[in-house]
DNA sequence: TAGATTGTTAATCGATTAACAATC
DNA sequence: TAGATTGTTAATCGATTAACAATC
């Protein structure tokens, strides 16, 4: 498995956005500058990135095979291996993500969410809730590497390491706390706070 | 207004999160390196940044007075001047954000939210929902700096369109989509896919 | 053929990290 | 004083952009 840039990495979904929506208007084939045009981005960049990830080549003066290319990014991204996840903490945010269909497009499944207060078993967009004590269990048997954190910040990291004992090994955490795991357990964390700094400042900027 | 690193940008809430958490155990003053341990950063990383924003020096074999310097960072985010918003789009991920608390304590608050099937009025977490055809009306005679998009991605030029003729000057965008807009205006996406994709990629390079 | 596009090699740019003197 | 920490200047690193020959 190659390296990449994950700045790089960020790009490919936009690509993929843009090559499926040709597709769809017809088209077959798209250059670099076309895709780049489309996203506001350099050429040069948009054919680097190309490159990293395509094992086919692009042809002078014609581009790229859209169908190809698409195919190339989905497989690269893992798009086409399902990975399973499971959520923990069905509030607000649980609930809008567990009713996100664009999952399965993207290569992961949320097989089932864990809460705190359930008195009954129930489902939300038919992904199972239950009760949050047998998660561990449950994770570990089912060998569920990707874990999605949207639980108050007070319960976060117990329920991380409940997670990371449980075997888990990808955590995507929408909590706002650093949350404290083993070296080989990677964390990632969406923040709304970064998101409106940036959106604040450059705002006051103006 | 300094020019700012967007990375740079980044960390301030992370700072924040850390010195409020040490406020909060009784200490007053901190050091750099103690932010970047929190963190797993690096301390000569946090020492940059905290000068870029920072007014007041630190001192040697002490480090910075708590409390200066959050007010120093959330003055430079912009937390102390709210800015409005309105959000279109109250599905589950709009209800979300509507309940989402912190809003508030970073310097945003949305005022109003509008969508496409209204019978009558009603309000999530105090927000009153309109229909949106009286968007751009209400934007406009606000003037209202910030939208926020939840809508399908079918929806989602439309409204921003609107919402730009209503004098908005920045978007913070979640659907999946690249929004066309005039130069002035800010966009800020917010994009599953970039974060699942870095995700999956990092969890198969393993 | 001419022109758009490719891939590659080199130059530029910006952010991170290292080195170090100053200081409480 | 010694040691932790500061701020600054220089070195390194990585990503973006520019230049250019190759080619359909």
């Amino acid at each position: 498995m190659k390296e990449i840039p994950e700045k790089t990495l960020r790009r490919l979904p936009q690509y993929l956005m843009v090559l499926k929506d040709l597709r769809t208007e017809g088209y077959e084939t798209c250059s670099a500058s076309h895709i780049a045009e489309a996203l506001d981005l350099n050429p040069i960049q948009v054919r680097k990135d190309l490159a990293l990830v395509s094992n086919h080549e692009g042809v002078p003066n014609q581009g790229r095979l859209i169908n190809r290319l698409i195919k190339d990014i989905e497989d690269f991204l893992g798009y086409n291996t399902t990975s399973q996840a499971v959520l923990v903490g069905v509030g607000m945010l649980g609930r809008a993500l567990l009713s996100y269909p664009g999952f399965k497009h993207y290569g992961v499944e949320i097989m089932v969410a864990f809460e705190q207060q359930v008195d009954q078993v129930y489902s939300v967009n038919q992904v199972p809730v239950y009760h949050i004590t047998v998660m561990e269990n449950l994770v570990q048997r089912m060998k569920i590497p990707i874990g999605i954190i949207t639980v108050p910040k007070k319960a976060a990291q117990a329920v991380c390491d409940t997670l990371v004992s449980a075997g888990i090994k990808a955590i995507w955490n929408f909590a706002p706390i650093k949350l404290k795991v083993p070296e080989d357990v990677i964390v990632h964390d969406e923040n709304m706070a970064e998101s409106l700094a940036i959106i604040t400042n450059k705002l006051m900027q103006k």
